[in-house]
DNA sequence: CTGATTGCAAAGCCTTTGCAGAAGA
DNA sequence: TCTTCTGCAAAGGCTTTGCAATCAG
């Protein structure tokens, strides 16, 4: 897995040092929502030298890519690899997210690709609201 | 537009402080996506007095209540007010940020609402990828 | 009155930046 | 060799927190 974004970023001209396949690592390996603060962590189980800010230029480059994706879950940023699409259920009172598979942005995206000229790679789709358990609570 | 916004602080059971009605007041003349730093600024138009940390509090507030939601645009978070939805065309390249308005999301949330017992209030359906612009310019 | 709320300033985090040394290609 | 890349530590920026004073209800 971490093979084909290590081709990614060669092709893209990047070398391929010990401390970017650490990280590519730590991704590949890692939860589908990923903290900076926990890929520097993980990666460094791979290459104990890594320090955070390679972790944030390596993060960096991969968005740039269309690789990564940074979105807002909880109170910080965390990164989502871009990979066909993200379905969230994010409750606004309690934080709560839930994944959902199913999706109906196929045509839709085709008809965007045709009107702005813009080349989709992936999606993120979320829903707001309350959970059940926020339903029950108080009205706050 | 700010009266509705005061109605359901009441509602909730918050205090309407004049700190507070100048923070909704930025907001409801404020653009879709919102900087906290630039409510504070704009507040203050309203109320001088006005203090950061009353602005990241309302903010809170007004998150759990359902009626704004934080997301990462560019490379900062940014606040949009919820209602409705929100429909972007992300560039991953340069950043750039296209609003949309179709959308095709309303049989599925009907359906997430009864499969998970969810209540829904809005959402947000983002998709990533090259602009037109960043397609002609080189592979990076 | 009385608890909720506020501004301030300090503290805390997270992220970015400058730089000299290290290392891919 | 020659850029690119790296870790480090400092700098920067944004957010949160503690607290006494203030204020809405």
């Amino acid at each position: 897995m971490s093979e084909i974004l290590s081709q990614r970023l060669r092709e893209a001209g990047y070398k391929l040092t010990a401390a970017r396949m650490a990280v590519l690592q730590a991704i590949s390996q890692g939860p589908s929502h990923l903290k900076p603060s926990e890929v520097w962590r993980q990666g460094r189980q791979f290459y104990p030298a890594l320090g955070r800010a390679t972790v944030y230029r390596t993060f960096e480059i991969l968005t740039r890519l269309g690789i990564l994706r940074p979105i807002t879950l909880g109170n910080s940023v965390s990164y989502i690899r871009v990979q066909g699409g993200h379905h969230h259920l994010v409750c606004s009172r309690c934080g709560a997210v839930i994944d959902f598979d199913e999706c109906v942005t196929q045509e839709l995206a085709q008809l965007l690709q045709e009107q702005f000229g813009f080349e989709i790679h992936s999606h993120l789709l979320e829903f707001y609201g309350r959970c059940r358990a926020c339903q029950d609570a108080s009205v706050d």
